[in-house]
DNA sequence: CTTGGCTGACTGACCGGTCAGTCTAGAGCC
DNA sequence: GGCTCTAGACTGACCGGTCAGTCAGCCAAG
């Protein structure tokens, strides 16, 4: 087996294991083993503990970035562009269940405080929401939508995709998609009136 | 000092340091040292570091959803009571951002999989949405709302509260419950009409 | 004097990290 | 092809620091 396969299968069962349990209850020795190498060979790919955990962390995100950047990309009216935008979230985060769970947990730690990779961290998480915000910049430009804040708005957004996944509610990523569309775009209020579905 | 005081005074200390710090940073020392008692006391007061910890958890989801009850109780129009709820998270966490933190990282962990405090966890959680989701309901059958998902959408407003505290924009906390409400009641879309903002 | 809570030095399990030894692939040579 | 040699990746027993949890003694209050 190569040396990269075998870096991604640690990395792969360390995700796992990560998402699985906290941190110290993680032993290196327990990642060796599922990944059927010894407890020395991750030390060969990683400086230490912390090194594997946010090579981790990092190889999620930068791969959720990624199809995020590609879906703002395309061009198309502001509210398709909404829509692909979380369907690429949705989509990537629903056949990645550990990359949410990961992403999640490192999200609430995040703050203000900030070693080298916590600062990373924090750099990749607000550049998706200049993505999503540049979307709702731009729906604004057309006159397509109204949003007074967009930068806390494009927070909530993010935020809607983590609130839908965490439901334990059994949807579709279409399905998530529509309400979460549907509920930032036209609302809850009975006065607002949102396109027709069509006929059956 | 009365034993109930220290108690409280050890409790916000590991408040303090487990918001600030990972679990297995976070040493009985330093509780003890913060909190001004020696190490052996906090085992007179919590069987193991875990309980300590969960006590300090439970602590604060139980202030909160205490405060969210009762703001839900009163009975206004739904659009107040909407601002009531949203108004009561927000300024129990904005004086609280210790229980913020805190109190995000162990949503994070959530999932299936449980211990019995991960349980009562998952409970005290539940009874929010279900709260949220009753003033949802509410709102439907008075007509002035339209929740297509009402489970969900609850989530998705709880959610919201989440994301404009991790936004770090400086706001208010009316400020945040007017920017929460509104898109959530009256969604982004320039073809939906919130009510006029009264004239200066 | 007794009691009950507090103290903090102490212990030992535990686990991150090391490194001397082993194994393997492949280069070089006959 | 077969043989040897070497580099460097892998192994896993071991080490040593760390820290949760304990408990013998202390002290203050009744």
């Amino acid at each position: 087996m190569k040396s990269q396969q075998r870096r991604d299968k640690i990395l792969s069962c360390a995700a796992r294991l990560f998402a699985a349990a906290r941190y110290d209850e993680v032993l290196m020795e327990d990642i060796a083993r599922e990944a059927g190498v010894a407890k020395g060979t991750l030390y060969s790919h990683f400086a230490d503990k912390d090194a594997l955990y946010f090579a981790v962390v990092f190889d999620g995100i930068s791969q959720l970035n990624d199809r995020l950047r590609t879906a703002a990309a395309q061009d198309r009216q502001p509210e398709e562009q909404v829509r692909a935008v979380m369907n690429a979230i949705l989509s990537f985060f629903s056949r990645n269940r550990v990359f949410f769970r990961l992403l999640s947990m490192e999200d609430a730690k995040a703050g203000p405080g900030g070693s080298e990779s916590r600062q990373r961290w924090q750099t990749e998480r607000t550049e998706q929401i200049d993505v999503i915000e540049s979307v709702l910049l731009r729906g604004m430009t057309t006159g397509d939508f109204h949003v007074p804040h967009p930068r806390l708005q494009a927070f909530v957004l993010r935020g809607m995709v983590r609130s839908v996944l965490t439901s334990s509610e059994k949807l579709s990523v279409a399905e998530m998609v529509d309400v979460i569309v549907d509920t930032f775009l036209y609302g809850t209020h009975s006065s607002t009136r949102r396109p027709e579905a069509p006929a059956p």
